[in-house]
RNA sequence: GGCCCCAUCGUCUAAUGGUUAGGACACCGGGUUUUCAUCCCGGCAACCGGGGUUCGAAUCCCCGUGGGGUCACCA
């Protein structure tokens, strides 16, 4: 079967994993099945808007390979996709449930309904507006002037039915309530116009998170007062917060997918993360590529429970796909992260560079941090050897003395990586010293960094020039 | 409080009635001529509790417990 499947988003501000999660599991169903993904915006609540955030929303799906067939910016044969722009459609349909007696103008004040509910808590009852129906509440071709909210009359019943992760589900009669359809603002509530729209785009699938669940009797007697068949219904678990107990949310600080972006975390990584939190092939592959996963995933693999949202996993993954990455595009993809000292440099160095760190590379963001010592001459740290357990052991005039050494052996090195590799094993014989004391020497010398990648290498990079400078300037300080 | 959902190492998870309960991240050791990283090897570490059903239960059922969601003119 051709999936229809559709990630709905309200543009109330970014995108953070708990949601992209969601687009992603509905865009892998689509594209697994050569269907259709459609991208709706759900911007009925004009209050809770945010300026800008559709065009946030957009850019995040882009980034990530979350392409739509169909929906804003593209359009589509159901076109508008922006529920603000399909309010008449929805009053039509509203008319057809108030001509069927299946709906009714609520008359009270925001304030009266509140008493209500402040009554039902105190007698810690749940609160059903149903029990406050109004005599006219559903009379047939009532009329509804459009200034009050219009409401569902719903059949209180117990339902029971599949979800495709979460298995059978059911739910007692009193889940069932008399829902808003229309908002006495003109717009239509959450709970009426998906089911419209999904039903008029066509969508085969319902992929949403949990929050959703407890609606979903209301939902099954809206389908049936509409006599409309209901989709494939996927209810995805949280993603869990760093504390593992509330779902991850912006409150509590969950971060923007495009953070990722800016900190140089790869779409795929985190394509790969998401997926695997809450779902696995069954296997004991733990990475997957987007491709790969097209053809693997599946919704009833999907885990029932919340996933906690795990920093150190994301970093893992992310590490992986750096070092899988050819160095040509790893260069592509850190135009954006060199140190600013690296402009004057050209592409042929940056690459030599990247190279040799790419398999120390967890994140784009910490390019310079790893690679300051390439484009620029670094301060001498006295520290790095008088902290360092070997060498804080050694008279100063004898780590002079394996300085002037090395430097007469590196003066004679063609400084490729082999000749260089020949000459430190020579010096190493020649001055008797261990690894751990001549090679921490040089590598202090030259990067005057506590951790960089192997000797040779950073010596062929840095080239013969630099490289003798450096060793002077550390004899100067000493 | 009503309704509903969930429950395996610290974390993400495997197991579909029979396994010494497996893998991965993290952490801790060891190795790969310095450091950091990679890679390899090893270690630590879990079936929420209680009853059933069964020859046999992490797995099925019931009752607890714990966590979560929901009960908006938000989505």
């Amino acid at each position: 079967m051709k999936a229809r499947t559709r990630f709905a988003p309200s543009p109330t501000g970014y995108l953070h994993v708990g949601g992209v999660r969601t687009a992603l599991f509905a865009w892998l169903i689509a594209r697994q099945t050569g269907g259709t993904f459609i991208l709706r915006l759900e911007d009925t609540d004009k209050a809770r808007e945010v300026e800008g955030s559709d065009k946030h929303i957009t850019d995040s799906l882009r980034w990530l390979g979350l392409d739509w067939d169909e929906g804003v910016d593209v359009g589509g044969p159901y076109a508008p996709y922006k529920q603000s722009e399909r309010l008449d459609i929805y009053k039509e349909w509203a008319q057809k449930l108030l001509e069927k007696g299946r709906a009714y103008a609520d008359p009270y004040t925001p304030e009266e309904v509140n008493v209500f509910r402040g009554q039902a808590k105190a007698a810690k009852r749940p609160f059903l507006f149903r029990n406050h129906r109004p005599e006219s509440a559903g009379q047939r071709a009532a009329v509804w002037d459009g200034t009050q909210p219009l409401r569902f009359k719903s059949e209180p019943k117990a339902y029971s039915w599949h979800d495709e992760v979460m298995g059978d589900l059911s739910a007692s009669e009193e889940a069932i309530d008399d829902i808003i359809l229309i908002k006495s603002d003109g717009y239509p509530t959450y709970n009426f116009c998906h089911i419209i729209d999904d039903l008029l785009m066509q969508c085969t699938h319902v992929i949403r998170s949990q929050e959703f669940i407890a609606s979903v009797p209301k939902f099954l007697n809206l389908y049936e007062a509409l006599e409309i068949e209901k989709p494939l219904l996927a209810t995805v678990p949280f993603v869990m917060g760093l504390d593992g107990k509330k779902k991850l949310s912006k409150r509590d600080g969950a971060k923007d997918i495009l953070d990722y972006a800016r900190e140089g975390y790869l779409p795929e990584s985190l394509v790969s993360f998401m997926a695997t939190l809450g779902w696995n092939d069954g296997t004991e592959q733990e990475i997957f590529t987007i491709r790969e996963l097209m053809e693997k995933f599946s919704l009833d693999r999907v885990q029932r429970g919340g996933a906690r949202f795990d920093q150190q996993r994301l970093l893992w993954v992310n590490g992986h796909f750096i070092r899988e990455l050819p160095i040509d595009e790893l260069y592509d993809r850190s135009k954006d992260f060199w140190p600013p000292e690296a402009t004057k440099y050209d592409e042929a160095y940056k690459k030599s560079v990247l190279a040799i760190i790419q398999e120390r590379l967890k994140y784009l963001a910490e390019l310079p941090h790893l690679t300051g010592f390439f484009f620029t001459d670094p301060p001498v740290n006295p520290e790095l050897v008088s902290s360092h357990k070997q060498l804080k052991k050694l008279e100063k005039n004898q780590i002079k003395q394996l300085l002037e050494q090395s430097k007469a052996a590196l003066t004679a090195s063609d400084f490729s990586i082999q000749d260089l590799t020949t000459r430190l094993n020579q010096l190493l014989e020649s001055t008797g010293q261990k690894p751990a004391i001549l090679f921490s020497l040089v590598r202090i010398a030259t990067t005057q960094a506590p951790a960089s990648p192997g000797l040779a290498d950073t010596l062929a990079v840095l080239g013969r020039e630099v490289s003798l400078r450096r060793i002077d300037i550390a004899l100067k300080t000493l």
